[in-house]
DNA sequence: GGTTTATGAATGAAAG
DNA sequence: CTTTCATTCATAAACC
């Protein structure tokens, strides 16, 4: 089994604590998380071919819930994963973009020395052919796309802050927080408009909602 | 490694000057503002202790203002440290339902209505009122309410929360945020030992807006 | 088994 | 307030 049984370990995070030494009698140190390789596969899957980029707390969980039967994993986990594998393309595109960015030029200095790119952005759509999904795990997410224009939020500053008359140092609502920020809106837009992904998830969708 | 020198970035509007030898830095090559043991005590003891989630404008001002003894410091940085800390904990709350069981469990959130108990969750704490808007809030947490002899307040919070009972299914981060402090510097840094804090922000500084 | 690489985890900052 | 982006830290896994 590649149940690699986890623990509870509020061990407060990472760091280099594990056991110093000769003490710490039951604290293993839970390692952290690694995908099994069907894990794996069924996350890259969601991401590539689903184009599944940012997944909802809710699909986290769903996917989370689907990827148990494969071996020990948690919210956070996949959580991380999505964050991760995203931030990371997008630093690669970024720094090849940066290589070429004269345009004529062969600015081939500052990549990584050894293996290089061996591993680089393999944008497969619909590759369906590699994966055989026994079960599809549904996604289902237009309810939640996008957030409805309420305008809930706004009176968090109407609330608190009447009495702005002394301090206008740092407005703080609106767009305009601290003004001398740094705003660096670079990357920007969001590419990822898959919407309404609709892998089909054959998990027990019980209708009970409510929780407890 | 991943070659994590991007590009020159003209940078600078990052607020600082780049360890302009302020304090204690603790962190080498930093260019985001990371908080230093004491500061990062003290920001915890404001918000678990004194159960200080919103802080006001004037307050962050307040607070800016005297942990800047403790290192380089801006209102900005307090300003998002509330906000992250406390976004997280109800990102946290947020999956916190739908717990996992053993074997049935329902992953119909696709109607889990978008409109209504998605986001009014109505986090209400015992507030000990001390983040209402009142105009002189005090923040003198020397008074606490029975500190360590030797002042390792380090695992008192925590006890105020009521909502979370068990398994916390998205722990990112939440008690025990820093309980490590991976800084790889030192240690010893300025740890001045059981110093307990005695400060006293009283808003009594209308108009005074300087320092800006 | 020491070094390098890949990646999980954390969090400051910012956008929406 | 909620969600996303960027950067850094830590470490299992891969490599030699």
């Amino acid at each position: 089994m590649e149940l690699q049984a986890q623990q509870p370990t509020e061990e407060g995070g990472s760091t280099q604590a594990a056991g110093s030494s000769a003490n710490t009698p039951i604290r293993p140190t839970n390692n952290r998380w690694t995908p099994t390789p069907d894990q794996l596969r069924i996350l890259q899957e969601l991401y590539y071919d689903k184009v599944l980029k940012n997944p909802t707390p809710e699909q986290i969980q769903e996917i989370c819930l689907y990827l148990q039967q494969y071996g020990q994993i948690e919210d956070k986990n996949v959580f991380f994963w999505f964050q991760n594998l995203k931030a990371r393309e997008r630093q690669k595109l970024r720094e090849f973009r940066n290589v070429r960015v004269g345009g004529s030029l062969d600015l081939n200095f500052g990549s990584t020395s050894s293996t290089d790119d061996g591993r680089s952005i393999d944008l497969k759509f619909g590759s369906t052919g590699s994966t055989s999904t026994d079960r599809s795990i549904d996604l289902n997410f237009g309810s939640r796309v996008g957030y409805d224009v309420d305008g809930s939020i706004m009176e968090q500053r109407g609330e608190y802050h009447q009495e702005i008359e002394t301090l206008p140092l740092f407005p703080m609502h609106g767009e305009d927080i601290f003004g001398n920020m740094k705003t660096t809106s670079e990357g920007g837009s969001d590419y990822g408009g898959g919407s309404r992904i609709s892998l089909e998830l054959s998990l027990n969708s019980y209708g009970d909602a409510d929780m407890a």
